[in-house]
DNA sequence: CTGCATCCTTAATGATACTG
DNA sequence: CAGTATCATTAAGGATGCAG
């Protein structure tokens, strides 16, 4: 007889799903889409290559930790290059790879869908609100 | 002259950003896509209706929780539909609408990239990490 | 200018137990 | 069966100050 509770065996299967997740590229791209700032950056190093402090600017109200953070995942992913340029005061480039540039395409038809699709969902959103104010 | 410190400055900048983030549509979906366990719920739910505790077992390690918080907001937002069936007992049925199929759709694209791509991402983590370890 | 290390606060997640 | 309410935990985000 199986002396293991719910909450045991919910647990294992956690962990077994946690593991396959951590493997399934879709679900670590869609981890990195999730991510704030990610579609910030992309969307505006799509316009063209970027400095740091430029990018500081851009994307209003990040701050320099999240933004770095973000610039290193991305750069671990061959989606975006930095280029060092040791002048004085030194100079960083950021730009988009041929990757990155695919994931941007990519950005592109999520942003589509939302365009095209708002409308609809901000209609089912009151439908909902007042249905449950009712 | 500015009184004003970076951190003021960056707070103001931030608040109004945050604010248009709000309203983007984009990033709407952007938050709804990032969501754990949105995907999960609408991949499985692409290939038909299902029942409440069907979709526990089959989302292996969601507590009942965040499926009921998950299946609210894709509900809010015309994207599944929830028909209750009061026999005894009850019996809940989800099922993904026209829009939320349309979502489904956008989510395979998202998929393909994830799996066309992915090799290129890890090839390139490869290299970056062992970059940083030399 | 660019970026890293640290600390701190908050918000999301998950376990649990109970109700219609 | 389907879902709600509560509590504990933790992990992400952000501010700050300093260094190369």
């Amino acid at each position: 007889m199986a002396t293991t509770t719910a909450a045991q065996r919910r647990e294992q299967a956690r962990a077994d799903y946690d593991a396959f997740l951590r493997e399934c590229p879709t679900n670590q791209l869609l981890g990195r889409l999730s991510d704030k700032w990610v579609s910030l950056v992309v969307a505006a190093l799509s316009t063209g290559p970027m400095r740091y402090s430029d990018l500081g600017r851009r994307i209003a109200g990040v701050s320099p930790k999240m933004l770095t953070q973000t610039l290193r995942a991305l750069e671990r992913d061959g989606l975006v290059s930095r280029t060092v340029t040791p002048s004085v005061p030194v100079r960083v480039d950021y730009e988009l790879t041929p990757l990155g540039a695919s994931l941007a395409a990519l950005l592109t038809a999520v942003k589509d869908w939302a365009e095209t699709h708002f409308e609809e969902v901000r209609a089912a959103r009151e439908r909902y609100d007042e249905e449950g104010a009712a």
